[in-house]
RNA sequence: GCCCCUUUCGUCUAGUGGCCCAGGACACAGCCCUUUCAAGGCUGCGACAGGGGUUCGAAUCCCCUAAGGGGCGCCA
């Protein structure tokens, strides 16, 4: 009972976070707010070939975004760090050697050459894939005489010949038989250590309670379990989410379009949108909530309902989510969301500058946006004078009764009150004048003014646009 | 080839032996509201992978098959 719930994620930096990490760290990071826990971020940068430190940039920069703050890990430190794989390379020398000296690992002499030839061997005549044992029990004198010599080598775990069984938090029991694994290496030549070996030593080292991963590591564990036993640690508890997955139903990669959060940040999604969605994408409470806030997460999440099959990953219903999110909104806390994106594609718009008015804006369009970016083309919609979009709309200002409208509206913009009531009892005033009312008379006005045959509500629009620019365009 | 995981509407899912000829949400269609488009409301469409058991009774338990996914690396 003691225990407090440490929980981590770990990802490689060698490419940007990925919806899926996400959603793994996501998990992570609810269960630990959940319990009053740690969340730690380490970074596993032991491929040096292909870690980056834009990668690690991109890495930090989307977490912040999503607001998934950790404990500890790079920039903020930590009892248990350094929290950069590379950097602890001292760590796992030491636990490998302990293997090497209680006889749990031995070093192995073998090529990579000969093994592939091996493997390719033992593929054409359909035997199991894994190493055969051969430097599994070279005498001490052999080892110490062909290390002496310089031969290069790497360490192999001796896999005990007894069954594993995994008690997994969303998987239940998973069991596998002794001889599904042959002796696997945890140390490469080059001294570096293996993701496995990494993995255990980190989590141990760092007391991780429970690991949450993805179920592409569920086999993975089968080994971590065996290391933890040699070396005589407790191993944590598991809990293996399953794979977020494309439309086509394989694991969702670039070719599906937009995967990373980055993308989802600059098309104009909410952070708080896209963690509602990552949620329900393979956990649920049991009920058929669907819109739930950051906090209401945090108070709710359990472990045990993420679900065991894996999930497609829906744009549509993400976007709809956003929607719901965007219009929660107040509009002093959408403004400032809203404005820069405004400002950076229509930046030679002089009404943006303007408070009162941009206000009044943001509070016309949010009802017709889903993402921040849809600003952008509903306010242009109006903002900017235009010829009719089409021959419909064309035909809606062209008949003889929508001139007479025009004009004798005009007379009543012109010396009205620049007020809702003003400008409604304007257009009403208008069209008695000019005999038409209803879609009949709406319709032309809208057309008249922006072009287009459909829009926000149109004595919001004239409340942005003001009178002056109003007449011009009427009088056009 | 071997090992492991998974399988309810197109998609996300509820469902832990009777409340289910299966509920909600997205998408789609229709209607209502409305000066338009949205938003919102209502209605509709639409699924227990297949086959065997167990049981008075099965989406739910067991077995087999199929399909999908993951792993079997000196990648993570």
């Amino acid at each position: 009972m003691s225990q407090q719930v440490r929980v981590r994620f770990a990802p490689s930096p060698t490419g940007y976070l990925h919806v899926g990490g996400a959603r793994t760290a996501l998990f992570n990071w609810l269960y630990a707010r959940k319990t009053g826990g740690k969340f730690i971020l380490r970074i596993e940068d032991t491929d040096v070939e292909r870690s980056t430190q834009e990668a690690v940039d991109g890495l930090l920069r989307d977490m912040k975004w999503l607001g998934l703050t950790w404990d500890e890990g790079p920039e903020v430190d930590g009892p248990h760090g350094p929290y950069f794989q590379s950097q602890r390379l001292e760590i796992y020398k030491k636990y490998a050697e302990k293997l090497l000296q209680n006889g749990s690992a031995y070093p192995c002499f073998c090529s990579e050459e000969e093994l592939e030839a091996k493997r390719q061997k033992a593929e054409e005549e359909h035997r199991s894939l894994h190493y055969d044992g051969t430097c599994r029990n070279l005498g001490k004198e052999e080892v110490e005489k062909r290390i002496a010599a310089g031969e290069p080598y790497v360490v192999r775990v001796r896999v005990p010949d007894k069954d594993y069984v995994l008690n997994d938090l969303v998987r239940g029991r998973v069991e596998w038989k002794s001889e599904t694994l042959g002796d696997f290496i945890i140390l490469r030549s080059s001294g570096m250590p293996v993701y496995n070996f990494c993995v255990v030593v980190d989590d141990a080292d760092m007391q991780i309670s429970h690991v949450v991963r993805a179920e592409e590591h569920l086999t993975n564990t089968h080994r971590q379990l065996i290391i933890y036993e040699a070396l005589g640690i407790t191993p944590p508890t598991f809990a293996h989410a399953s794979l977020i997955l494309g439309e086509d139903k394989t694991k969702l990669s670039k070719r599906h379009g937009a995967t990373s959060v980055g993308q989802y940040a600059l098309d104009g999604f909410l952070p708080e949108a896209m963690i509602n969605f990552l949620a329900l994408l393979g956990w649920n409470e049991g009920n058929d909530r669907e819109i739930y806030s950051v906090e209401e997460l945090k108070e709710c999440f359990t472990l045990e309902r993420i679900s065991k099959s894996p999930g497609v990953f829906d744009h549509a219903k993400l976007t709809w989510m956003n929607g719901q999110h965007l219009r929660a909104l107040s509009v002093e806390n959408l403004l400032p969301m809203v404005e820069p994106v405004l400002k950076k594609e229509m930046p030679d718009e002089p009404r943006l500058q303007n408070p009162e008015i941009l206000r009044k804006l943001v509070e016309l369009i949010q009802i017709k946006m889903n993402k921040l970016n849809d600003a952008v083309e509903v306010a242009k919609s109006f903002l900017n004078a235009s010829q009719p979009e089409n021959e419909e709309a064309a035909a809606m200002i062209s008949t003889d009764k929508s001139k007479d409208l025009f004009a004798a509206l005009a007379e009543e913009f012109a010396s009205c009150e620049w007020v809702r009531e003003g400008y409604n009892a304007a257009i009403k005033a208008a069209g008695k004048t000019a005999g038409a009312k209803g879609k009949e008379l709406f319709m032309p006005i809208r057309v008249k003014i922006t072009g287009t045959c459909h829009g926000p509500d149109l004595v919001g629009i004239l409340d942005v646009l003001g009178r002056e620019e109003v007449l011009k365009r009427l009088r056009n």
